[in-house]
DNA sequence: ACTAATTTTAAATGATTATTTAATATCGTA
DNA sequence: TACGATATTAAATAATCATTTAAAATTAGT
């Protein structure tokens, strides 16, 4: 009917749509039919429910952004600790600023974060901690690291909090700022700027002051 | 009948509850109304519609928020930036972290950035920008600085997004990890770790690579 | 105490929500 | 072609939403 794909694919496409729109709970089943050029029941009948069709737009979701942009890029031999850090970045930031599938992922977990539904326990424990744990590895490997757990919790939280702004404040630039999207060469001048100010932290960090930070002020 | 205060208090003390627990869209006025132990046109009668009620309960926010923790404290004289970017860090992580009337402004914008409102630009305007532009000035006071305005819009952006992250991975926190909220110490030991890590990054950026990446991953 | 303004109330309105039902249509296969 | 499974459809269901209405209750001013 409506090209070659069927009903199902037509309706998990819209739902990708709508869903990274609206998020969950402002997306409605019958806005994702129209869109699909489906009934009504489509979404029932194919899917269950409104829950399932979401858990498979997630599935979708993840599967292009890590196939795309994976945050554990090979690296060259004998790279220092900024390559992978600005690699991570880069991978973020891409997912962040891309249309389409590739930007399905983040668009949907800045909604997720801030309206959380019963997925978010699988999505944390699925797809963000083990790219979390990445970041934490890489940070380790810095020559003569000496972090401590705390340390490298919050130096982790940093790196990844820089990048995901980008990702949170999103409403900013599109509601309000002419410039709505980044190019390729802003994407990767911020990947690089991020790299370099956390190896500027990191090292900074690193003076053994994480543990002692007795006469700082006053 | 419920205390002294007034309908009209109770329904914008029960409008920043239900507002801040579940954002604009999802909260309900029979809600607010009900919690607020008033009638369900309380909300109309008083304050025009529920967009109105949502504009009050952002001022009210905004109001104990910078009264409680603003951003541009006073620095000790002489003090270097460190301390000026750890009491910037201090009063967003407090925010953030705070229970009652002094967490209502974090908890709003988490909400508002995933879903915008028609306050948006208001709220962007009048309450975001000008603490952007506070931090702007704090950087540019970093001795011998020579940031151009890109590596400087970078820096800014680094340092908002590590303290930000704490607001926007909220139910990371609150639905997965056992521990909910901070202690005083903890909010402290963060906010120093982000004015080290922050100053590291500025020093490391200030290596005149801000307009020179070349030869950097080939 | 009387009157007028203000406030509160219960009920209704009309729109929208996810989901279900049963009838109809389409498709693959013999 | 004919049958059985699969897919699609329109309509109905029951719940919830913000807002309105008009009557009832309360308060304030004289």
């Amino acid at each position: 009917m409506s090209g070659k794909q069927t009903t199902k694919e037509r309706v998990l496409q819209a739902a990708c749509k709508i869903f990274s729109e609206k998020g969950f709970h402002e997306a409605t089943v019958a806005e994702i039919c129209e869109t699909a050029g489906a009934n009504i029941a489509s979404v029932n009948y194919h899917f269950g429910d409104k829950e399932k069709l979401y858990d498979e737009v997630w599935h979708y979701a993840f599967s292009h952004a890590t196939a795309t942009y994976p945050v554990d890029g090979v690296l060259p031999e004998n790279s220092g600790i900024e390559e992978g850090l600005y690699i991570f970045a880069s991978a973020i930031l891409h997912r962040i600023f891309s249309e389409g599938e590739n930007g399905l992922f983040a668009k949907l977990l800045y909604r997720e974060m801030a309206s959380p539904t019963l997925a978010l326990e699988k999505i944390a424990t699925d797809y963000l901690f083990p790219q979390s744990q990445h970041l934490a590895s890489l940070i380790q490997t810095m020559p003569d690291s000496h972090f401590d757990a705390q340390s490298l919790f919050l130096c982790t939280h940093s790196i990844i909090g820089q990048c995901a702004f980008y990702n949170f404040s999103r409403p900013l630039r599109e509601h309000m700022i002419e410039k709505k999207t980044m190019t390729e060469e802003e994407i990767d001048r911020t990947a690089r700027h991020i790299a370099y100010f956390s190896l500027g932290g990191l090292k900074e960090i690193q003076k053994d002051r994480s543990t002692d930070y007795s006469g700082f002020i006053e």
